[in-house]
RNA sequence: GGCGACGUAGCCAAGUGGUAAGGCGGAGCUCUGCAAAAGCUCUAUUCCCCAGUUCGAAUCUGGGCGUCGCCUCCA
């Protein structure tokens, strides 16, 4: 078996090979950051940085780019609201955007240009599909004409015919055709602007991705990617600048990520129906949300709800616990060859769903029943082998096995550990245990505990202490009873052999 | 209105001609001072409905019904 992709362009499923040698060029649309960015973004980008890692795995070479479209009309419009610079916002949220991508551990592109470092690029190709006639200025920008290129609407199967019915002009757009639209864009007053040989302007959106593709990759390259919703017009007019300068396709296979849907009605930036992706994952756990995402196939629409986001979590914590019980698992005599049968099947079915137009989905299912078997695997000898897959096929799709992340605020009896959680619920977790909370303490533990040691965070470090204490000294009953209390102010506490460790409930 | 997806257990979801993966949830058991965690077992005679093709269909064809997306900024 060898990796097959479905390509939007033909509509089928194709074996993937790159163009040329061993390299694999791709380019993902990236963010505009004229908006927090939201989990949509995450699942795009999350699906392209698992379809690199496997790249990788599979021995190619991946130069992958990612661009910035770091001028637009929104950016501007809120510069001008907060009275900042336009470059202001979008440095925010790109800024704020970079972080999460770090969080869910989605590898940094190898680079990653923006629109505005390529103006020179951008106003050459404009220059040359106008001097081809595929373009055109006016008083208000330059326009691609789209009737000069025939095939245009082929990507998104629709025919001009179709498109016309529901175009229109805008006031103040002087395009010759309702389906033209703008390369570059005179400056208003006050907008900003980048001289060229027809009038100051910017970049119109479409452009800045045709003219970084070229600079940085050159056509065709392998593989250009983006949500679904940039198939038309996005995509469809990428094709028509490019395609009117050189030979087709611009790149060889096109891939498109289903979109992520919130209470049943897709996220947008117009509709505003979303929560930041910043803030989702300070609730959540980043790599929990990478195993939601993967358990459903890249192409299809995905409704998201909290419920599943919890479903996640426990998910991912067994796949985490089989990997520390195969590595703790003590050595039995075994020999090589049958190590490697016993984990063969594993493999096998875990990179043939890969393989099978990154069926994330089947392959995280793999892993699940690798999980189960974690035992017998481990009584046949084959710990070590099936903790290694384990980690290399979580690796791939970039979830850590050993990593516990955020949420997980728990400790052991180590007081190291108990200062530094103390520190972090001091900072940023004291609201999570409640308003009433410490009241709630007091009033439960005060005649147990002096009441002066239930003034901060640390009374829940001071109450675990005293019921380590209490359960040294058999006092049960008061063990049970401190153990109540701190349920009731939402901490859970959990004993095991290494100690006790407590979570604040959600 | 045009175009395109999709409809599989309580929820999420894989499977696209050979007799229903997996996850969450739920139930039972083991372990445990208690409570968890972890492990084990069970949890769809059936894939929206109807008709057809076939030895055989969740998978193919036709017709319904329903949901969503694109056609305007969008990953």
């Amino acid at each position: 078996m060898s990796l097959r992709l479905y390509n939007s362009r033909t509509r089928t499923i194709e074996p993937f090979a790159p163009l040329e040698g061993n390299t694999v060029r791709v380019y993902v649309c990236g963010l505009t950051p004229s908006a927090q960015a939201h989990l949509g973004h995450a699942r795009s980008f999350m699906f392209f940085d698992v379809l690199r890692r496997y790249f990788v795995h599979l021995g190619y070479r991946v130069d992958f780019v990612r661009n910035v479209t770091d001028i637009d009309d929104r950016s501007i419009a809120e510069g001008r609201e907060r009275d900042v610079p336009w470059h202001v916002v979008v440095d925010e949220y790109f800024a704020t955007f970079k972080r999460s991508m770090d969080r869910l551990h989605v590898i940094d592109p190898d680079r990653e240009p923006r629109a505005t470092q390529y103006i020179a690029e951008i106003l050459a190709m404009i220059e040359a599909l106008i001097e081809k006639e595929h373009a055109y200025v006016v008083g208000d920008g330059v326009y691609f004409s789209v009737p000069s290129f025939p095939r245009y609407g082929a990507l998104s199967g629709r025919n001009t015919d179709e498109l016309l019915i529901g175009a229109r002009i805008a006031p103040g757009e002087e395009k010759r055709d309702p389906l033209d639209f703008a390369l570059w864009k005179f400056a208003k007053p006050g907008e900003p602007a980048w001289p060229s040989p027809w009038g100051d302007g910017r970049p119109g959106w479409h452009i800045e991705c045709s003219a970084m593709c070229h600079a940085l990759l050159g056509e065709p390259f392998d593989i250009h990617g983006g949500g679904y919703d940039l198939i038309f017009p996005h995509h469809e007019n990428e094709i028509a600048q490019t395609e009117s300068l050189v030979p087709p396709p611009m790149a060889n296979v096109w891939m498109h990520g289903g979109l992520l849907q919130f209470d049943g009605k897709k996220m947008s930036k117009s509709l505003g129906n979303f929560e930041p992706l910043y803030d989702v994952l300070d609730r959540n756990d980043p790599q929990a949300i990478r195993l939601l995402f993967l358990q459903t196939g890249y192409r299809k629409p995905m409704n998201l709800m909290e419920e599943s986001l919890a479903g996640a979590t426990t998910g991912l914590r067994r796949l985490q616990s089989a990997y520390d019980a195969l590595r703790k698992a003590p050595t039995v005599p075994h020999d090589e060859g049958a190590e490697r049968a016993a984990l063969e099947p594993f493999e096998m079915r875990f990179f043939a769903a890969l393989d099978d137009d990154m069926n994330t989905s089947g392959a995280v299912s793999v892993l699940f029943d690798l999980a189960a078997e974690s035992e017998s695997l481990a009584a046949a000898g084959a710990a070590s082998h099936a903790a290694a897959f384990l980690h290399q096929a979580m690796s791939l799709l970039g979830i850590s096995p050993a990593e516990r992340t955020v949420h997980e605020r728990s400790l052991t009896q180590d007081t190291r550990t108990i200062g530094s959680l103390a520190y972090t619920i001091r900072r940023s977790g004291a609201e999570h245990l409640g308003g009433d909370a410490l009241e709630r303490l007091r009033r439960l533990l005060g005649e147990i505990i002096p009441p002066h040691a239930i003034a901060a965070p640390d009374a829940i470090d001071a109450i675990v202490e005293a019921r380590i204490k209490a359960k040294s000294e058999k006092d049960f009953a008061l063990a049970d009873r401190l153990r109540h209390a701190l349920s009731e102010a939402g901490v859970t506490l959990s004993d095991s052999k290494d100690g006790t460790t407590w979570t604040v409930d959600d």
